[in-house]
DNA sequence: CGGCTTTGACCTGCGC
DNA sequence: GCGCAGGTCAAAGCCG
């Protein structure tokens, strides 16, 4: 059960390679080997099994091999290693039972000795001075054996081999002084992801938090205005800005007026508009929609219409190349406009969610002035009703990515406790150069890039076969950071069906958002009292289940250890 | 006839 | 204050 990069656990028999005492153990367990067929670097026999007790054979394998006698886990990736080969050869061809005998210096003698969980450790007796202690590497060497007679019999040969030891010897500790350093650097890693993996459950508790207050100050105004309710829905679109909502709270009765005076109505056209806004505007003024006004300006409403406000103005847009007017994403549109943007020839639409009355949802779309062939596609705000199957995807990837892009991550700097990084990471793990996050004015907009094909599509009909992923910063461009180490990742995205992919971006960002204990005002009002706890085993075991986030989170460290390798700071502005 | 699109006008925020 | 650009509205027209 060979267990591959992309397959990376860190149970406890990994972890146990990140022991502290660096002790190393090379467990002939089968189960627990590493490999990695990307780097595929076996370890070659301790002994050439030709069972004639030649111990020359023996250390010119070892030595030969010395190199690569390290922890299995480089900073660049995840080397592999046969434990199966090493193991049997270090229990040496004698005997697989009784301890073997490797003959690793001349002039010392080692022994492997069994562990007592099948493992082997390369256990020291005497102390050998010209071993780096300090690594940790715990060599015992044994008295007397059959190896010994020989290589003192052997005259000049033996001498040759004194040196050729040596030689081993210096790579050894070499190697040993390197795997050092690489658990060091991975147990630092692993403080890091640590780190950001409480930092983001801190941040989910936060959020989930807020979400029960938002839900109980929801109710509460559900239930002191229960007749308007159909009125309600209306006047979301009145008090989504926060100056509105300012001013319905501060200036109840005098909202006629003030329009009045706002509209300055000097031409016919706009007193007949104003008349009719006027109209629109005091009709609902009946007693009950006074009482909900009232509880407008209650606090805890009001700061739920700027967090509603705030979310609508989250954006999520959505680049993907496609000859159709509209990508399909399941749910129903109306156009309610189109205007011709400066510095684009194509005009862009404006599209209301018609699948409930009072949908806040609404989407532009609108062409790539450079190339006509992508479609940019903008979505704001949560939908307010139950959803088809085929619109959660697309809808969960707006309300996550807004959630996420609104969870007051921008402000983090760190490139990976990020969370908007790590959605962007963990939205497409085939991908990670595909999500920008914009701050920017006016609005906050997280930008799928879905244009970004590798290979060009053979057939010429799809385009839109695989992703790049790019995290941008606020500050700082760096769409184009990742996107070549991504190339063989990208590969997993090929072949979609263009309408596939936004359903696939949808879903990933939906199990992100689940990951980040977002839920969705289309989700039945159970799903608030989710246990907190269920929820955080759930997703974690889920995630960490699946593939993709196991890729991710590969491609996470791998990133890291690359950035530090090259001189760190490569994931400092993503 | 209802729903949708088109399209010109209007509103609003922002920069100068 | 003015102009610009983005966003929205709503009447008119179109379509099934």
């Amino acid at each position: 059960m060979d267990r591959g990069w992309s397959g990376l656990t860190l149970d406890s028999s990994s972890l146990d390679l990140l022991n502290p005492n660096n002790r190393i153990i090379a467990h002939n367990n089968n189960h627990r080997r590493f490999s990695n067929p990307l780097t595929t670097t076996t370890m070659s026999r301790i002994g050439d099994g030709d069972e004639d007790g030649d111990h020359n054979d023996q250390k010119t394998k070892i030595s030969t091999n010395g190199s690569e006698f390290r922890f299995p886990v480089s900073l660049s990736g995840i080397r592999d290693r046969e434990d199966d080969d090493f193991s049997s050869g270090a229990a040496g061809d004698n005997d697989r039972e009784v301890p073997g005998e490797v003959d690793f210096f001349s002039d010392k003698k080692s022994r492997v000795c069994r562990e007592d969980d099948g493992g082997f450790r390369v256990k020291k007796e005497e102390q050998d001075d010209r071993t780096d202690v300090n690594t940790g590497l715990n060599l015992r060497t044994t008295g007397n054996t059959k190896s010994d007679e020989s290589m003192i019999d052997d005259g000049e040969s033996s001498e040759m081999e004194d040196k050729r030891a040596k030689i081993e010897l210096v790579k050894l500790q070499d190697e040993l002084k390197r795997m050092t350093m690489d658990n060091q650097k991975l147990r630092e890693l692993l403080t890091q992801v640590s780190n950001s993996y409480t930092s983001l459950q801190m941040h989910l508790v936060s959020l989930m938090q807020q979400q029960q207050e938002q839900q109980q100050s929801n109710n509460k105004v559900i239930e002191a205005a229960e007749k308007p309710e159909e009125t309600i829905v209306p006047r979301q679109f009145i008090d989504l800005g926060p100056m509105r909502a300012a001013g319905d709270a501060g200036e109840v009765s005098n909202s006629s007026s003030d329009e009045k005076t706002r509209s300055g109505g000097s031409s016919p056209a706009n007193e007949v508009r104003d008349r009719k806004r006027l109209a629109r505007e005091e009709t609902p003024e009946t007693e009950s929609n006074k009482v909900q006004k009232v509880n407008i300006t209650n606090q805890s409403t009001f700061d739920q219409s700027a967090a509603e406000a705030t979310m609508r103005k989250a954006r999520v847009s959505v680049r993907a190349r496609s000859e159709a007017p509209m990508i399909s994403d399941g749910c129903q549109w109306r156009k309610y406009g189109q205007k011709m943007a400066k510095g684009n020839p194509c005009p862009r639409a404006y599209y209301r969610c018609t699948m409930a009355t009072g949908c806040p949802v609404r989407k532009q779309v609108q062409r790539c002035a450079e190339d006509r062939s992508i479609l940019i596609t903008t979505y704001e705000g949560n939908h307010n009703h139950p959803l088809p199957p085929a619109a959660v995807a697309m809808a969960s990837t707006t309300t996550a990515a807004a959630n996420m892009l609104l969870s007051g991550s921008m402000s983090s700097h760190d490139g990976m406790m990020n969370p908007t990084n790590l959605l962007a990471r963990a939205v497409l793990p085939c991908s990670t150069s595909m999500a920008t996050i914009s701050a920017s004015a006016p609005f906050p907009t997280v930008t799928l890039d879905l244009t970004h094909s590798s290979p060009p599509p053979t057939n010429g009909s799809n385009p839109s076969t695989s992703a790049a992923a790019t995290i941008d910063n606020n500050t700082q461009n760096n769409s184009l950071m990742q996107r070549p180490q991504q190339q063989q990742q990208q590969q997993q995205m090929g072949n979609l069906p263009p309408g596939m992919l936004p359903h696939v971006i949808g879903q990933a960002l939906y199990n992100q958002s689940k990951f980040s204990g977002l839920q969705f005002s289309g989700g039945s009002p159970s799903t608030a009292a989710y246990s907190q706890s269920h929820a955080v085993a759930d997703t974690i075991t889920a995630l960490t289940a699946d593939p993709n986030f196991t890729a991710a989170l590969a491609a996470v460290i791998s990133s890291m250890i690359n950035g530090s390798n090259h001189g760190e700071g490569n994931n400092k502005n993503q």
